[in-house]
DNA sequence: CTCAAAAGTGGGATCGGTTCCAATTACAAC
DNA sequence: GTTGTAATTGGAACCGATCCCACTTTTGAG
């Protein structure tokens, strides 16, 4: 593999000469750099990245940490920052905390990235646990958040507006007639599923209704652990005519295991999803859900985080509004 | 950040006996391993991850080509994969040619791992212009591929039985009784699906049954494609009381739009996904499905290229067999 | 106790870039 | 033609590891 070196060689300029002329960082005559064009493609050259990195003390990798990574919301935002960064040339390193067992392990999956000497870090999160992994992280600087909101952060948290999202589905709900509805959500320790939590109850009883809490079941997100939840909750003998979800592969499990029971929905049930994922629109029936733009928050931390750490000036934005988005597991209550 | 100058001054030991003794290459006296443990805590010393793959030249990164991030399929693999990679201690960087245009685009995209100096690079690829890309590629040496039979990189090549498994859906629709099946394949000019669609095929007329070619309908399968599939193929008016369908994503759409239309699945007609992928148990009604092996073969061509790149001696296998997963989108012919 | 083989060691050369600096050249204004 | 400023240049020093080599120490067989 040829040089720099050999390239200055070849075109006949000094070393500092090629290297000014790859990077575009100085001046370089136009005979100059014709020559070192030429050099470059005679001799097939493509500039060592090890050795740029060490020079340049930038590795131009980013870090993504993802708690998890079952199931399409986090595939969403791996495949929004791949797509942003590829644009700026940078690279991604992934790690999936999805088999820690601890918060050390979660620690050990945070050092992976770290220990690759990444320029930037983007963590998706909503657990407590893993902002404190990051407040305590030496790469403090160059970190951004998903999905939580904390003022030691400010600026560099993007999150959507899950309050608004809640308030949105219980206004739908309760549209629709329905007034005794059961609620699903995600573990209330998670600040997203906390604030979606918060949002639906403070509108619904804004708009004169009261959910007593045991029609309130709250649990983990995973499909095995979604799939128990749901069992236990049908086993419950809650009386409801709608089901508020915290995420959408809880309303399509639930919506499978209505049916199984002979359930119809949105006939005898109405179901409403949170976040409108990829598959969202395809389930049967369609699901009714909360749009939450995961795809466009992903791209713009990603884009601050890239701001931050080469100094760029990318626009970006850090709240982002959840919508409605009516399809057709909702329906009047008859 | 302390250096392994440091640290050897700091232990007074030579620089190599650091480098030595944190990579286990070469004999360091357990006195002097001792020093240098303490000092690397004092000093909280980590290797400089560049300064190490320059000099060692060695990336310890591996890239991951995928054609495309849309829908479970290929996250499955990028799951696995960083799962098994994770534990080698090697990272992945990942590129997604879903946005390319061309073959020049996707080449663009091999080049931005290539560029990266990966030392080993996984294409997960069905299309046959991605080989091509492979096969011209200079990184030929560390390459691995899924899904694609070839017999230039025999040993390199990780793949499921899809033959068998067009067998095995042939076998269940017919032994359910059903005669007038429809397929839907994915593109026959991709090596899988067109393996799928011979062996169906092929099975169906070794059971005394066959099947027109104008109720075999071919289409890709990005959800934005498989609707529009979906919906032609109902709108063609065909005579069927089963649908064999070449992924779970187009089986999960065509139920869908089957209930929109008010047929119902598997009362009316019966439905036969393909792979298994994560939500296949818990769509409405759970698909009926070719289970393929995509988690173990993703693992497998992970370690073997671990093997190849870093003359490792992992344990690997080449084929797989994908099962019949009976569940609920299927029912005997009344 | 001797001596050869093995184990352990220090430090310099090296990997392939970037970047700084002093020196040279180009160019415009007068 | 002179001068001052800006553009351009070559090359050395450096980034922080690995690894080789020559050397010293330890070990154990006889």
């Amino acid at each position: 593999m040829a040089t720099v070196k050999d390239v200055a060689k070849l075109a006949g300029v000094g070393s500092g000469t090629v290297s000014r002329y790859i990077s575009g960082n100085g001046s370089v005559s136009s005979k100059a750099a014709e020559k070192i064009e030429r050099a470059i493609k005679q001799l097939n050259y493509r500039p060592n990245s090890m050795a740029r990195s060490l020079s340049s003390r930038r590795s131009d990798l980013i870090g993504v940490w993802v708690p998890s990574l079952e199931g399409p919301y986090y595939h969403m935002i791996i495949r929004a920052v791949e797509q942003e960064l590829r644009l700026h040339n940078k690279h991604m390193i992934l790690a999936n905390a999805e088999d820690a067992q601890s918060d050390a392990d979660r620690r050990d999956h945070f050092d992976y990235l770290v220990n690759r000497d990444c320029d930037g870090i983007l963590m998706s999160c909503s657990l407590q646990g893993t902002f404190e992994l990051a407040r305590t992280s030496e790469h403090f600087s160059n970190l951004v958040l998903l999905n939580h909101q904390a003022d030691a952060l400010a600026g560099r948290c993007f999150y959507i507006d899950h309050e608004l999202g809640g308030r949105l589905a219980a206004r739908h709900l309760t549209n629709l007639g329905h007034e005794k509805i059961a609620v699903i959500t995600g573990r209330l320790s998670a600040q997203d599923a906390r604030q979606r939590h918060d949002g639906f109850l403070d509108e619904i009883s804004k708009l004169g209704n009261a959910i007593p809490e045991s029609c309130v079941v709250e649990g983990a997100f995973s499909y095995a652990a979604a799939e128990r939840l749901v069992g236990a909750f049908l086993d419950m003998d809650i009386d409801f005519t709608a089901v508020f979800c915290g995420n959408d592969k809880v309303a399509m499990l639930l919506i499978s295991e209505l049916n199984n029971r002979g359930i119809s929905v949105p006939r005898d049930v109405s179901v409403l999803g949170y976040d409108d994922v990829d598959f969202a629109a395809y389930t049967a029936p369609p699901l009714t859900t909360i749009h939450a733009p995961i795809d466009e928050m992903a791209r713009s931390a990603c884009r601050q985080l890239l701001n931050l750490t080469y100094d760029m000036d990318l626009p970006f934005q850090e709240r982002f509004e959840p919508s409605l988005c009516v399809r057709r597991s909702t329906a009047a209550l008859s």
